[in-house]
DNA sequence: TGTACATCAGTGAACGCGCGTTCACTGATGTAC
DNA sequence: TGTACATCAGTGAACGCGCGTTCACTGATGTAC
């Protein structure tokens, strides 16, 4: 066992203005436990104080709980996405292809970092409701980066004029979701080659929305669920 | 405090040869505690007998552990998904109107209960893997229903004859798992009425097939990800 | 250049909790005679 | 019809565990004089 061995073992106390050292290093921990457990309850505070090579209370030094530190990964994950997503349309001129890279680097992150992403976007929804939300802000932007450039590919005619950006955006997003997240959950069954059927798919999606009148709400009940 | 009262009040011991009777109190509980509680985490072996009106231990005169108790509520629900989907196309002749029906009868049912939604389609890997693996034999049952359902629809002419029916119905199951899991874990965006969604993404979907080449394998990397 | 002292990064022990599971048991119920 | 007895549906107390969090503390480090 492991855990005989003293907490202490492999970190040397920071000197007295650096501090700030844990604060990352918990993040950088908490982060390795969950890709290597796979399970994000098996994350405790506990073992991260362990991986560290400190004891549970010096986390309380630089976490008001352990909600805060979850919050705090979720960000840095957060923050991780939306750079793979803009680093693919880097140098990118046309707008469909821009959507179509944006969506299969968003599959490939999935895929790379399946329980970073089942936190992100697997969850019950009240997690992310009443916390301060700065992961929900990250998370929207990321988002309203995509609307954007949705609209851009509604300007150029590859997505048909009257469309409203945000629900077709809320379609693709779907659609990539939904490749990544059954993946994930449903290795098991027969699946193709990812990259190629996000590819397939999402253009198959877009000829389709191209084919069929703009979304509009049924007149009865709209907006019903939320 | 509810804990307070005595865990027996509320149910009566069962005759001599009823013993049985228990093993469903003790599904449907776990069943109801799941949706109210709406967190798989929440919902105890104790917590389950306490609902039930019996104490823990007599929970395992039912089931051999609590994982097996999960397997059983699953299948449980795995059934009720299946059910749902068969009725929403009883008297249904049209093979695309079929599928069309079948993919709202999943939204509608992943939207009525997200907790057993959650349970099914949006846990990590392993835990559907390994276990004797009766929930999966069902899940993978209705999943042929729908290929089934998806061949009809390419032999109709709806979808392009060349297709794998499989590879087809992977792509629309991506689509509504899309909505639904995301309109479950991510409510706070601005979603339009999901049925209606539903029909609007399944529609250009199905259209944007027809109008695209049959999927297919790209030569280098095939079944690159499982 | 030397020393007293405040600061700061952590420690060590303990708390109460709810959990899954076990074990030896009890007492009502049906049945054989 | 009455009674002894096996069966069966549960009980009650306890186990060891890992968890998040708290509290009073320690000892190295830098700084003021």
């Amino acid at each position: 066992m492991n855990r005989a061995a003293p907490a202490t073992a492999g970190r040397t106390r920071a000197r007295k203005g650096e501090g700030e050292l844990l604060h990352s290093e918990i993040l950088d921990a908490a982060e390795r436990l969950l890709i290597e457990t796979g399970s994000e309850e098996a994350v405790s505070i506990r073992r991260i104080a362990e991986a560290v090579g400190v004891t549970p209370p010096s986390i309380y030094l630089h976490f008001a709980d352990k909600d805060e530190l979850l919050l705090a990964v979720c960000e840095r994950q957060f923050g991780e996405l939306h750079r793979v997503m803009e680093e693919a349309v880097e140098g990118v001129d046309d707008p469909v292809e821009a959507v179509y890279r944006r969506g299969k680097a968003y599959v490939r992150f999935g895929l790379d970092h399946p329980e970073q992403y089942r936190i992100l976007f697997m969850r019950a929804a009240d997690h992310t409701m009443d916390a301060p939300d700065e992961a929900r802000v990250r998370d929207a932007s990321a988002f309203h980066h995509f609307v954007d450039a949705v609209a851009s590919a509604i300007d150029s005619g590859a997505l048909p004029k009257g469309s409203d950006p945000v629900v077709v955006a809320l379609e693709l997003w779907s659609v990539v979701h939904g490749i990544t997240s059954l993946l994930i959950s449903k290795p098991m069954f027969d699946w193709p080659d990812a990259d190629a059927l996000t590819d397939h798919l999402l253009t198959a999606a877009c000829a389709g929305l191209m084919a069929t009148p703009p979304f509009s709400a049924p007149p009865t009940r709209r907006r019903s669920r939320r």
